[in-house]
DNA sequence: CGCACGGATTGATGTGTATCAATGCGCGTC
DNA sequence: GACGCGCATTGATACACATCAATCCGTGCG
């Protein structure tokens, strides 16, 4: 076993089609469900709480239940790169061996199932089908990093916060979410960590939209106007 | 089943520990190896060729046998991103399901093993531990591209430069070859497609590095003098 | 109720890269 | 051997974003 993450927010044009059975958890079943979901335990996070660090040994697997978990790499300066955002039923770290590679934290209150891995490997090593899920997921966690890849290599900063938006507000809406008023928990140095800005960016390049009238810039929320922001990036 | 890839390029500060047995088919072990090569068939591709492309339906797996391959994701209008180069031993979607969420082309002559999808999973189906050598690899793909995402947002044009070569250089050790005289095979403009610059930039930076006498450049090869140049990024 | 504090916002300014433009250079071709 | 072509290099210039610096504001606290 090894790792996984699971968390999207930039463009993501082919993976995830779409998933009614909101968490890997939920696909599993009923049964194997509850079963698993008995071995391991909830734990409550304070705003801020690490879950783990980057270079701490990998003890257990996560997944979130409720509220906003952020995964970032950072370096001893302070640099700060967030890989991605982790919302209720997505897992952190199934198939991480060995030291975890990047950093968790909770970006408000947050509830947070966890398990050791050595019971879920026990848990796993006779379902054969929970790896393959588990390739599944990864699969799609690589095709989503892609994507951030792409947003961060190519995209100036104006694509880079309207694709986070909407691609942010998409996930929400396959958790079921009211999304007319969009919800951004997260501050702004968290999506300029994200998205290789600096945060005075992140907020001149907000406010440049407000007043072209793509978006609206509420307290902890943003409504999102025109639908071009969408301007969904194709192949080639 | 699903994706992956399996490239590295940037700093690989934890994932990839080392690694003697090359390759995935290497670690299989002799029988297992033998019957999954046979199940597959090598094909030769000239330079620029493409091996598949984003969108496509991913019909098979592919594993590098000589040469170098670069995956990449194009937009619309041009804008490319290379998430990764492969090398011989290195394996190509391997989990990918559905669609090929990049494409891939030949940096020069290349010769490449491919087995159909199908195939693959037959084979795997009742081979338990191929999974999860699968997940393994696909795990050490997360996290590299984790540190893809750290250079791509949080690293200045220098250090993008001099961080993609002392890794690429430690890739090419890994494979036995000679690095003295570091071999670039891919041009200019791969390597700013794939660290988020422009060709111009990689030139200049190149050449103010040489002037540093941090390296030296040659036709196709470059010598990196200055052991400085590693700075390896450390955790915090 | 006034204060302190961190996040958000806005302004002034600097600079790292992109962009535009030439020139050089290696190599295959006719 | 002259031409053509793509890649590499270098220069001049523009601009997007970072940096430095205030101010504002919502919220918790004494």
């Amino acid at each position: 076993m090894t790792k996984l993450m699971a968390a999207s927010s930039f463009a993501t044009p082919c993976a995830n089609a779409a998933a009614q059975p909101v968490g890997f958890l939920e696909r599993l079943g009923g049964t194997d469900q509850r079963q698993l979901m008995a071995l391991g335990e909830r734990v409550a996070y304070a705003a801020q709480d690490i879950l783990f660090k980057q270079g701490m040994p990998a003890g257990r697997c996560f997944s979130v239940v409720e509220g906003l978990v952020c995964l970032y790499r950072t370096e001893l300066n302070s640099r700060r790169q967030i890989t991605g955002f982790a919302l209720p039923g997505d897992i952190l770290e199934i198939a991480t061996q060995g030291h975890h590679d990047v950093s968790a934290a909770a970006i408000g209150p947050a509830l947070v199932w966890e398990i050791p891995r050595e019971k879920f490997a026990l848990f796993a090593s006779h379902r054969p089908y929970v790896l393959s899920e588990i390739v599944t997921l990864m699969a799609a966690e690589i095709a989503d990093a892609h994507d951030k890849m792409f947003s961060l290599g190519r995209r100036a900063a104006e694509e880079k916060l309207t694709v986070f938006l909407t691609s942010w507000r998409d996930r929400l809406v396959r958790l079921g979410r009211d999304v007319d008023l969009l919800p951004v928990p997260m501050s702004r140095r968290d999506i300029a960590d994200h998205l290789g800005l600096t945060v005075e960016t992140v907020c001149r390049t907000l406010a440049k939209l407000e007043r072209r009238g793509v978006l609206e810039i509420l307290p902890g929320r943003i409504r999102l106007l025109d639908s071009e922001a969408a301007a969904a990036p194709a192949f080639a």
